[in-house]
DNA sequence: GGAAACTACGAAAACGTTTTCTTAGTATTT
DNA sequence: AAATACTAAGAAAACGTTTTCGTAGTTTCC
């Protein structure tokens, strides 16, 4: 039994393929009676119509393709989760495509699906995305793109972000309140915006508090483990250590907390933690980790909903908006 | 700039829809020099096929569905990562679903895919789905499916799994030999055969060193976390309570943590915990947390590579086998 | 009561490819 | 030298829809 054709129905119902098209579709030209014969018969004999047909002729896919840096993250991946959960509401069908970081093969993704066989994208950069040519190549296709966290600013775009400025400000000063006066931040990309946020929103709390400048100290961290757990113990091991850090990064908490036991290093005695993280297991660390936790799920679905709701109308064009979701320092036992 | 179709990209070259169809297709009907010519015009104009049209003619989409109960847990995004990597090393595109564990979305998605919209499916059973008519649906459509660690046994075609019943026996026996007397079972959802596996791993460990049946205890959970806490509180609560858990679900580790907290009982002093889980911070847990860890990345390309190289072949049958990649006992401090 | 508008449907064009069928020209065989 | 096979290309059919256009038959309007 394969598929059952809209010519096939056509002639058993003994009506014409375009009858059924339009009553598919709901259109006036086709009486109640036969509306109703029609469904019975898509029933009966299960039709559904060829997506491929059906999106070539209507040049439109009811798909969105989600480009991100990674997945196995608990940001990513619940982020992930609120893009889907809009799209199947709306009968909208979602291709995921990792970057690993790469800008090689984020270029390579937006090439392979500019023609044709998305309607959209949603999308977070690589952390080595410096430029936007290959996005210009999207948007010259009129395939519109909405980012989410991790944005390219000079793209006039909506963009749904969270308040990573503030967010990295807040987690200083409490850093400030409970005693710290040598506060490290270590950082992610250098180009992306997000971390340079982060780390402007440390900077200025440090300011603001009248810290010493000898005192800032920002660790520029990679996408690989093994360099940064290095980058990690040298902080922790030089002579003047400090006494707070705040991580850019969910997948160091593993390296701080690992080298503080290998170091002796009492959390949050001889130094106190904030992590942007969106682990939930974060509470029952030990001891239990200090967070800066982003509203992943709602980004997603609201970077989602902007895309999707775009795409439904005639003439398709995105504000050039900024939507800011703000995170939650959720205060725990690294920062007691 | 619009896309550049190849009616238009031909008249633009001089030569004929079909030859550059074929030259493309590295047809041996093409000489040297035109098929030359033709790629020279194809990155000249940036010309790339529309996918639409050419599924409809080719009757193949290069794009696979994965339909997974949830993306934001450990294994499974593990999994989608292990994926897509094999997709894109193929060019093919993976279209994601979400079940939330519901057999209704279950099938409407698999409902939803049949018609042409993919080539094959990767598949991960929601722990409500008891029966097949959906999955044989969607072979009478000629779309093979290829089920990964949540596998329906009845359906006839390739399973990559671990080796559950091994895992948990082993599990079982570690508990043993630190001194467990009394060791309950945290189960998920009984139509799943993997849980039914990892049960009966459990209890033949318990029969093969004579344990007092009555010292067997098995918990069933649930999708919804406030019933598994007051299932796990309960558990602890009560007068004989066990001294050893093996949890099946990754979820339920922050409710054991937290109800020992609660109720003031000492990991792995009076209580020791093994879990079915991914998380990579499993180590840096207070105590650190033994785990049987699944080798979720092999699980997935495991999957991929499978379904894929059946794409490839002209007449495509999957085997009806099954792949076991075994998972790992980590022993951490809380089985210490 | 004739023109105009509307209703409900079918025929045919169009979407952009791939593939099959032809064909003109050249090379090979007998 | 005629018959045959091969080469390289184009013309046209096909994939399964949606949409435009055309048209009988009916209703509405002066």
């Amino acid at each position: 039994m394969g598929d059952i054709t809209i010519k096939e129905l056509a002639q058993k119902l003994g009506v014409s393929i375009s009858t059924i098209s339009k009553a598919l579709s709901n259109s006036h030209e086709i009486s109640a009676a036969t509306r109703e014969k029609v469904l019975a018969g898509v029933r009966k004999y299960k039709y559904t119509p060829n997506p491929n047909a059906s999106s070539l002729r209507k040049k439109r896919s009811n798909t969105i393709a989600v480009i991100i840096p990674e997945v196995a993250d608990s940001f990513f991946s619940q982020a992930l989760k609120g893009i889907e959960s809009i799209a199947q509401n709306v009968d909208y069908h979602v291709l995921i495509y990792l970057t690993y970081e790469s800008f090689y093969k984020e270029r390579m993704i937006l090439n392979e699906i500019k023609s044709g066989r998305v309607d959209g994208v949603l999308m977070s950069i690589s952390s080595e995305t410096s430029n936007s040519h290959h996005i210009t190549a999207l948007r010259d296709r009129n395939i519109p793109i909405v980012f989410f966290d991790r944005v390219l600013e000079e793209t006039e775009t909506a963009k749904v972000v969270t308040d990573d400025f503030e967010s990295s400000f807040k987690a200083t000063e409490h850093l400030l309140e409970r005693g710290c006066k040598h506060i490290a931040y270590l950082s992610t990309s250098r180009h992306l915006s997000i971390n340079n946020d982060r780390r402007n929103g440390y900077l200025e709390a440090l300011v603001k508090h009248n810290i010493d400048p000898s005192k800032h100290t920002v660790v520029q961290c990679s996408n690989h483990p093994e360099y940064n757990l290095g980058m990690v113990r040298k902080l922790l091991q030089q002579e003047e250590r400090p006494d707070g850090i705040i991580a850019s990064i969910e997948k160091l908490t593993s390296s701080i907390y690992d080298v503080c036991k290998e170091l002796n290093i009492s959390i949050p005695g001889q130094l106190k933690v904030i992590t942007f993280s969106n682990l939930d297991i974060a509470s029952i660390l030990s001891p239990s980790l200090t967070t800066i936790t982003q509203p992943a799920f709602e980004i997603g679905r609201t970077a989602a909903a902007i895309l999707l709701k775009a795409l439904q109308k005639k003439k398709l064009a995105i504000r050039n908006e900024r939507i800011v979701i703000p995170s939650v320092l959720v205060k725990r036992g690294s920062t007691n």
